[in-house]
RNA sequence: GGGCGAUUAGCUCAGUGGUAGAGCGCUUCCUUCACACGGAAGAGGCCGCUGGUUCGAUCCCAGCAUCGCCUACCA
């Protein structure tokens, strides 16, 4: 009886035939409740992807590398938890919704608040799913039935609980300084939110001349544009050129205001003209310049990127900032007060999300305090990575981590939009009168919403209209999507700890600043736990060209065009066998359609086993009398999935891919199977489908999708029908490794030996040819045996003799090829035709061991070597130049004779 | 400006103080009853450059070059 007949496998894999509703299986899977699990837990949380995002093949690699993660870990038998979710995404779902508003026709600001949210939320349930049925494509084995949501009702708790508790203990404060600004999406965002783009500018140098006398100072800077809100002139205190000048007052060009010449240490009188425009309302580094000399702060924007009505902007009120630039400059020609232009590189920072250019803009905002000298969550953090608690996989990330925190500034979490957490902050709006105390200005913080002011007792509140910044939610991620706070309830509070800290993080290391340390400090502060053990930060994925994939540039690889060209198991193989650590992934269409065919070629190994005859039974031992392929073949699989074991460990998923690629092409389909074919006695039956089934479950977190269905036939049955997902993943048994060692240096390096004859002589494959073998020992000699049906079946040969000891030399009057073997050597006949072309072959080789030859001896005569180098190099230098010598003579012998016979 | 990383076959990348590897591509042959998304054989490398340490360096060290990434207040 053939295995399962009747699911005949068709001649080409496709993948779209199976993984489709295995995808779905997947989907719909439940987890066991078990409430006295004797298991040992692995836990992630999925790095939430933004709720508009479609999926890319960046998710591709980060949930491709967590799926491989969860299904090696629970054919490990581990209790697995992993917890799917996405965010909110602040600004990019506002953005969705408002040009989905615009373009019926209306106004989003007229919806109201209420109505606008409302919207956005109907836009989520319609169209925010997207992803998430992507990833489930890709066979990601979350539990999704803890699907989570940032905006969700056990999300939004934890954001106030944070807050409020954060805000009582002193580390969220409200202040009113330069944030960064984008005035297209109109409201604060972080440091890390705005990217800098080397940009060609130009330096502009203005004069600006002096009040009631002659002279001038001329400035250089790259945004004319800001003198408008310029207070002051600054140069170094020891600037030779400007010295006189302290003290003095300034015109500012194009008004009528006038500003003094101050000095300040941090002006260096190399650059531009020694001299910089002091403008504390638009730049960072003059806001502080600001602040040490007490000048008044001009501010000339308005929220939406213009300059705003001032006592000085005079025409230029309403312009963009960028026209004004223009304007002012020809003004400033026209004036003759442009002293001229010079081309300047420099970086200027734009919006993550739209890549307006950011402002540095004076407003009242909500911040959290990163070092406060007591509470210092950036210090907690960096050390809880320091001892080691935490591991960054590869730890060259650790000084990039180490390198941000130690000067992280205040965290800026408010932001002037609507969709979002808001911020649980409440304003007095008087008591019945209308009137509110002095006292009553501060803000009242608290988790719902207050009945009354508790200094006036007016019952007129006013929520803060700011909502807060995404990442500070995604940053309590791995301890609100397992159910924090639990207000002590036991169950809940039971699963929580069960799970937290969560094992393993898998993100990539653009968003280490923006989210990992973040969620490090929000842990250790909320849990006074870390959030998790390992963080395997992986790579980008590029194109060919090294260049990041992006729409604009036209060179996105779609994931799911992949999965529908070549399968998900391609795709995953192939970013799995990419995923180097601290490289980046430049990813190829041929690369994947090389792991289809690898697909392929597993696929057409198990309709080979199907048509072999079914074992009788299955027995877990290795068997005793089994074939000398069995042997070595069982061998090597042990080694191939310890090597599995041993990178899945490392985190080397390279590593375990190129592992298992290599055991199932060129050492299970390219020798195994061949010797199957010879013959299959009952044993090799046997072995034949335990190794595939051991092959099957190896590959599964790999390849999940082409697995689940050739078990399903071949495995399933043997193992109560459960599905893959559920099986034990193989273990390393010990075997000889010694009979798996002469397999391989007996008989396949003597097969490869006479296919490479044949190649080089130009025997066609066809013919066959006749063999005598003559070896050294009688050991040799038993081994050889066991293995002649497979040789002579492989290299398509006969034996003719095979016998300890040389009888005799070849016959003169045939063209005989001796070939160096193990422990012996091999005379392969061969007719007087091809008496030429073996001249030709043994000369050829004969230099190839000479050069080899040269190599050793070299070492061999220097004296330096011989003294100080290891015994075992020099002892394995020996039995190389023994070797060699042996090949040779044998080979010198050959041709003596071969050419001796051309001579006739 | 500072920091980090990279430089190995035509391409994309592994790797090791002692004879340099894979995948894809290339050449030749093979339509052999699992697979042409296949099989067999083969070609192809001063392991970026220059020094140093070492018996021995592609590997360790220093410098240089080129290319990336991160970061920064030279306006």
């Amino acid at each position: 009886m053939n295995i399962a007949q009747d699911n005949a496998l068709e001649k080409v894999y496709r993948p779209g035939d199976v993984e489709v509703a295995l995808a779905r299986n997947w989907a719909c899977r439940k987890r066991e409740q078990a409430t006295h699990d004797p298991r040992p837990t692995f836990s992630m949380v999925i790095p939430p992807p933004n709720v508009t995002g479609v999926l890319h093949i960046g998710h591709a690699l980060n949930v491709t590398l967590q799926d491989t993660l969860v299904r090696f870990k629970r054919m490990n038998g581990y209790d697995v938890l992993w917890v799917p979710g996405t965010d909110h995404a602040g600004i990019a779902t506002q953005n969705v919704v408002e040009r989905q508003l615009t373009q019926e026709g209306k106004d989003w600001r007229a919806l109201g608040r209420d109505g606008f949210i409302r919207r956005v939320w109907e836009w989520r349930a319609t169209s925010g799913g997207t992803i998430v049925t992507q990833l489930k494509r890709l066979g990601a084995l979350c539990d999704w039935e803890y699907e989570r949501f940032t905006m969700d009702k056990g999300c939004s708790r934890a954001v106030r609980e944070v807050f409020v508790k954060l805000y009582q203990e002193g580390l969220i404060y409200k202040d009113k300084r330069l944030i960064n600004w984008c005035s297209h999406c109109q409201t604060a965002l972080s440091d890390i939110e705005v990217t800098h783009k080397e940009t060609n500018g130009h330096l502009y140098k203005i004069a600006y001349p002096l009040a009631g006398e002659d002279g001038e100072i001329v400035v250089a800077t790259t945004r004319p544009e800001t003198l408008l809100g310029d207070t002051a002139v600054a140069v170094h205190p020891e600037d030779a050129r400007y010295v006189a000048l302290i003290g003095k007052r300034l015109r500012l060009p194009l008004t009528e205001s006038q500003i003094p010449i101050i000095a300040d240490a941090a002006i260096d009188p190399a650059f531009g003209t020694g001299a910089v425009k002091v403008t504390p309302g638009h730049d960072f580094n003059d806001e502080a310049i600001g602040k040490r000399h007490r000048l008044p702060v001009e501010n000339v924007l308005t929220p939406d990127g213009k300059l705003a009505v001032t006592t000085r902007t005079g025409p230029y009120a309403g312009e963009n900032m960028a026209k004004a630039r223009d304007r002012i400059v020809a003004d400033l020609k026209t004036a003759s007060l442009l002293r001229g232009v010079e081309a300047h590189a420099h970086a200027v920072g734009v919006c993550y999300r739209c890549a307006t250019v950011v402002e540095p803009y004076l407003s009242e905002q909500w911040f959290v305090r990163m070092n406060d000298p007591k509470n210092s969550l950036a210090k907690v953090a960096m050390e809880a990575v320091r001892r080691g608690d935490i591991h960054l996989i590869p730890k060259e990330w650790e000084a990039n981590f180490f390198g941000w925190m130690e000067d992280i500034q205040d965290w800026c979490i408010s932001r002037q939009i609507w969709w979002g957490h808001p911020i649980p902050a409440w304003y007095c709006g008087g008591n019945d009168k209308g009137m509110c105390l002095p006292s009553c200005k501060g803000p009242i913080v608290s988790v719902g919403q207050p009945d009354a002011c508790p200094v006036c007792g007016s019952t007129h509140l006013i929520q803060d209209t700011d909502v807060l910044d995404t990442w500070f939610s995604s940053a309590l991620w791995p301890f609100a999507t397992l159910g924090w706070p639990t207000d002590g309830d036991g169950a809940s509070e039971v699963w929580l700890r069960r799970f937290y800290p969560t094992s393993t993080l898998v993100t990539s290391h653009d968003i280490l600043f923006f989210w990992v340390a973040r969620m490090i400090m929000m842990g250790l502060y909320c849990m006074k736990e870390i959030p998790f053990k390992d963080v395997y930060i992986h790579a980008l994925v590029r194109d060919k060209e090294g260049q990041k994939m992006s729409k604009s540039r036209g060179n996105v690889i779609d994931p799911l065009s992949v999965i529908d060209r070549y399968g998900a198991d391609a795709l995953r193989f192939t970013l799995l066998a990419m995923a180097s650590p601290g490289r980046n992934i430049q990813l190829t269409e041929e690369r994947i359609e090389g792991y289809r065919n690898f697909a392929n070629k597993l696929w057409n190994a198990a309709r080979f086993i199907q048509m072999q005859p079914a074992p009788q039974a299955i027995s877990p031992a290795v068997a005793a009398d089994a074939s000398p392929a069995d042997e070595w073949i069982t061998g090597r699989l042990n080694q191939t999935v310890h090597a599995v074991h041993e990178a899945m460990n490392a985190y080397r998923f390279d590593e375990a891919a190129a592992a298992v690629y290599q055991f199932v092409w060129h050492q299970f389909c390219d020798w195994y199977l061949e010797c199957v074919k010879v013959g299959t006695p009952t044993k090799t039956q046997e072995t034949l489908l335990k190794t595939f089934q051991a092959i099957l479950k190896m590959m599964h977190p790999f390849m999940p999708f082409i697995t689940e269905h050739l078990w399903g036939i071949f495995g399933a049955a043997q193992y109560g029908q459960v599905s893959l997902v559920d099986a034990p993943y193989p273990n390393a048994v010990p075997v000889d490794g010694q009979a798996s060692d002469a397999f391989e240096t007996m008989m396949i390096a003597t097969v490869s030996s006479i296919r490479n004859l044949r190649g080089e002589m130009q025997i066609a494959p066809s013919e066959r040819l006749e063999c005598e073998i003559y070896l050294h020992n009688a050991v040799a000699k038993e081994r050889y045996t066991r293995y002649l049906p497979y040789i002579c079946a492989l290299a398509r040969v006969s034996i003719r003799t095979i016998e300890v000891g040389r009888a005799a030399v070849p016959k003169g009057s045939t063209a005989v090829s001796t070939i160096p073997i193990k422990d012996g050597e091999m005379d392969v006949i061969l007719s007087e035709s091809y008496l030429v072309a073996q001249a030709d072959r043994l000369s050829k080789a004969l230099g190839k061991l000479k050069t080899e030859r040269d190599r050793i001896e070299a070492k061999w005569d220097n004296p330096l070597f011989m003294e100080r180098a290891p015994e075992s190099v020099r002892a394995a230098l020996t039995t190389d130049l023994d070797a060699l010598k042996k090949k040779e003579a044998v080979l010198c012998a050959d041709l003596a004779r071969v050419n001796g016979a051309l001579k006739r």
